[in-house]
DNA sequence: GGAAAACATGAACATTTGTACTAATTCCCG
DNA sequence: CGGGAATTAGTACAAATGTTCATGTTTTCC
């Protein structure tokens, strides 16, 4: 009934890791139907067993998969924030510096992430850890934004942050649109949003940037009835 | 190996749709695990049989119900315009609107439509209807943009959307906030990113109330590991 | 070295799920 | 009204899945 330890030993503590990214690779594959004990140990390359020696249950091996998955993303953030540290100062460099670093990561990231939201929608023993990291970027935002002027940085942050993540959802929905098209509307679209908290000299300058490029009409996708 | 046809006796047709409807509640319930071919049929209250003699597998059924559910978010989107249309022509108004429209609707239904973007990812039968329902959506946030008198109505519309759908993720996944306190952040948020893409007048007099408004520093949730 | 604890695994079992099949019932139309 | 098609429903069965368990192996510690 209770859950089962934490191994005492390296080798098991990594093997049950593995069991874990093996985990959040098939869900970020397949969808949560994809996510059986069979599937994960064989992904592990470890025997079937394995995933009941270590996991209560299927449902307690995924919650602590999408755990980890949050907590690499949290690392993750930080990781971005020290490399771009120092690299960049302008509003121009700092949506440059996050759409290139967001959209390089690979997709299974993406697809991971949004998982995790649908499912602490369902679950309250998740939702609390999703709220943190939300908070946690939402403080990142906020001090990135306050760092480049922002007035309100931390009113404004929540927004930006919905504006990443509603961009990276649609990426994932439909991924159809080439790479570089899509990085440089992100960046744009970045660019303006940042430009928009700030004081007026500023927002004007970008806003005539973003209105400057190509305006690329959405492409017409043959109808589905 | 062929789908099965559409039922020609009316009851059949209400049954078959009565199947589709339940597949969608459960699918937003329960996430994809909980669409069987039992539940289905428990929920619509039909016979077990009825989901097989329907559809020929369990994918196909939740495939068409996914596009029952973008079409309905379709014409909802037209009731929606339509209800709205001569209610307000400011950017005060036009922002209160969509802001309650979208947020009175059911939590349900913003989560059958993530569901949707999520299985987009992986089905590209289901990837050509998602993206003609993304840029129909586009297509209507510019035609709103322009409007109200935006510059690049066609260039904002996607980072409009994406702003939209990532605040509703994240109100999916974070639902404690109070609901009032969400609609309001979400009004402002939607006023101030009109007023980016307006006249230098409009944005400097949207962001002076976008600022004054009380800043409701992010709560701290307590800290899970 | 050897016992005890921790770890690992193959095989089996119970349940859930997808699907097929047959018989009964209802509906449509001449 | 009657016959054939459409639909409904009960049931059975094969496959997939979650879980248990007995047993074998490795590690730890004295």
């Amino acid at each position: 009934m209770s859950s089962r330890v934490q191994p005492v030993q390296q080798r098991s503590r990594s093997r049950r890791e593995l069991l874990l990214r093996a985990a959040v690779e098939l869900l970020a594959q397949g969808g949560p139907r994809a996510v059986t004990h069979r599937a994960v140990a064989a992904r592990a390359g470890v025997p079937q067993a394995s995933t009941t020696y270590y996991f209560e249950s299927i449902q307690q091996l995924t919650d602590e998969a999408l755990r980890l998955h949050l907590s690499e993303r949290t690392s993750e953030l930080e990781a971005m924030i020290a490399e771009a540290g120092g690299k960049g100062d302008s509003i121009e460099e700092i949506a440059r510096l996050m759409a290139e670093m967001l959209m390089t990561r690979s997709r299974e990231i993406a697809i991971a992430q949004f998982e995790v939201y649908m499912q602490a929608g369902r679950n309250p023993e998740l939702r609390g850890h999703v709220t943190n990291t939300l908070n946690a970027f939402e403080r990142v935002a906020g001090s990135v934004l306050a760092f480049l002027g922002a007035r309100h940085p931390e009113r404004a942050a929540p927004a930006f942050v919905a504006l990443i993540d509603g961009f990276l959802l649609h990426r994932v929905a439909r991924p159809d649109q080439a790479h570089e098209d899509a990085e440089a509307l992100f960046e744009a679209m970045l660019a303006l949003f940042i430009a928009c908290v700030m004081d007026a000299e500023e927002f004007e300058k970008w806003r005539a940037r973003f209105a400057s490029e190509q305006p690329s009409g959405p492409p017409d996708v043959s109808a589905h009835s």
